[in-house]
DNA sequence: GACGGATTGTAACCTTTTTCACAAACGCCT
DNA sequence: AGGCGTTTGTGAAAAAGGTTACAATCCGTC
């Protein structure tokens, strides 16, 4: 067991949550253990990838036998620090901020939101959801309380950066930017930013590609590889709508 | 010039968003040319890389003076296929779904989303901001007429692959996804996936590590643990790190 | 308790992406 | 016009990330 302490690939990180995700599903269909191969067929992850993630953290499973699913759930979990209630605050009650905080799998995954933060006097004192809507200027001395130190910026984009400077005043060590702004904060602060334009353009440009007749060169090649599942990663972010499963079954043929 | 018509890094796509991003913000500051260094100092993207990043589209600027704001926009926005309306439908009018019609910065890129689909038939029908939720049931007729390639898949996870199904059915040939859910597409479709609880372990993880080497305690709870704010590193102006809320309101709407 | 099928962990290899480095291009100034 | 500081575009080197291949390990069986 050597928790190999360098430095670990961003990709993998991502990958782990995925892995986290998939397992936890797996156990509702009381699986004792699985093999990275079966981890492949399942994801469309490379089982060495599988493994060689893991091997960042250490050994995790049995040779000839595979994986413990609810130990390996639970080590995941441990790295990603995700095994104990994390707290988190939001700012900016408007649309998005709202969406997120009535998001259930944030709990699921023991992300727990403690604060929302806004500057509009129309929305600061008034709920949302089980929470009371705070002013942003007390966000430091709040947060002193609860000591929370992950936080999400949904905020439009003019206010972003100050939002940000707040946020690093009030003792924020990691920030999820919904913001399109290259948001400006010390060394110590880890930003990630989540772009749905970005990923829009990215669509958009594909999709014009795809269109042009010249280069045939993306619709797929006669490969013989298993080319079953999209290029993408796999997902573990939620969605949240109101379909319910079960009541009507949206049609598949 | 080179339309360079082979395979362009999924990465390089990504930054042309963002510096479509970063050039519009900069317009507003009547800025008439840009050097890629310029580039690098204001968003910290290398500028080999931009460089680089343009380079797979032909040649943008002037050796000796730089890039032409106004142009360079016209042109990125060009390759992102995003210089006309992009028709847009949406599945999922949930909270997430509700935020995402609403969302203006859609529509400033040039994202026209058309229509808005469900499978509650408590909320078929009713208006969600200036659209109607209509039948996820009658996505193709409707996309029939409407012509969209690009959708938004906001449904909760045990509905995201028979809505992928449909939606592949109607003639979408790009979906960004924001279920937990590998989707199963043809090869011609491309995915996107947007994850926040993937972000937020990401960011979670990140932050156990820092923490670590040097007070060797990360479980503490509700330690009022604020590290020395950065004196170093203090933002311009030390009485007043607060929000103009005049200037920049924060709520979103 | 050795044998065989199964599966891990990882070293070696391959691919993709980023960074470096520099000739060629430009504008300005004299 | 020619020299000079600046900046581009791009091959070549480096780094990062992903895949392959296989010795080492394990469990069940005889």
């Amino acid at each position: 067991m050597h928790t190999h302490n360098g430095r670990v690939p961003v990709p993998t990180l991502e990958r782990l949550a995925t892995y986290l995700r998939f397992l936890i599903d797996l156990d509702q269909t009381s699986t004792e253990t699985i093999s990275s191969a079966e981890v492949e067929r399942q994801t469309g992850i490379n089982a060495a990838q599988f493994r060689k993630d893991l091997s960042y953290f250490g050994e995790f499973g049995k040779p000839g036998v595979g994986y413990n699913v609810t130990d390996l759930q639970a080590r995941i979990a441990r790295i990603l620090k995700i095994d104990r209630e994390q707290r988190i605050i939001l700012v900016g009650a408007g649309n998005l901020g709202s969406a997120l905080v009535g998001y259930p799998g944030l709990k699921e995954h023991r992300f727990n939101l403690v604060a929302v933060f806004d500057n509009n006097y129309g929305k600061i004192g008034r709920p949302l959801w089980d929470l009371e809507i705070l002013d942003v200027l007390k966000l430091k001395e709040v947060n002193q309380k609860l000591g929370a130190r992950i936080a999400i910026l949904a905020v439009p984009a003019p206010a972003a950066q100050s939002v940000a400077d707040l946020m690093v005043h009030a003792g924020i060590h990691a920030i999820l930017n919904f913001a399109p702004v290259l948001l400006r904060v010390p060394k110590h602060v880890f930003v990630r930013n989540v772009s749905f334009l970005q990923e829009l353009a990215v669509l958009s440009y594909h999709l014009s590609v795809e269109i042009m007749p010249d280069t045939g060169q993306i619709g797929g090649e006669p490969h013989n590889g298993h080319e079953a599942l999209d290029a993408t990663h796999a997902p573990e972010g939620d969605a949240d709508a109101s379909i319910p499963s079960a009541s009507a079954p949206i049609h598949s043929d």
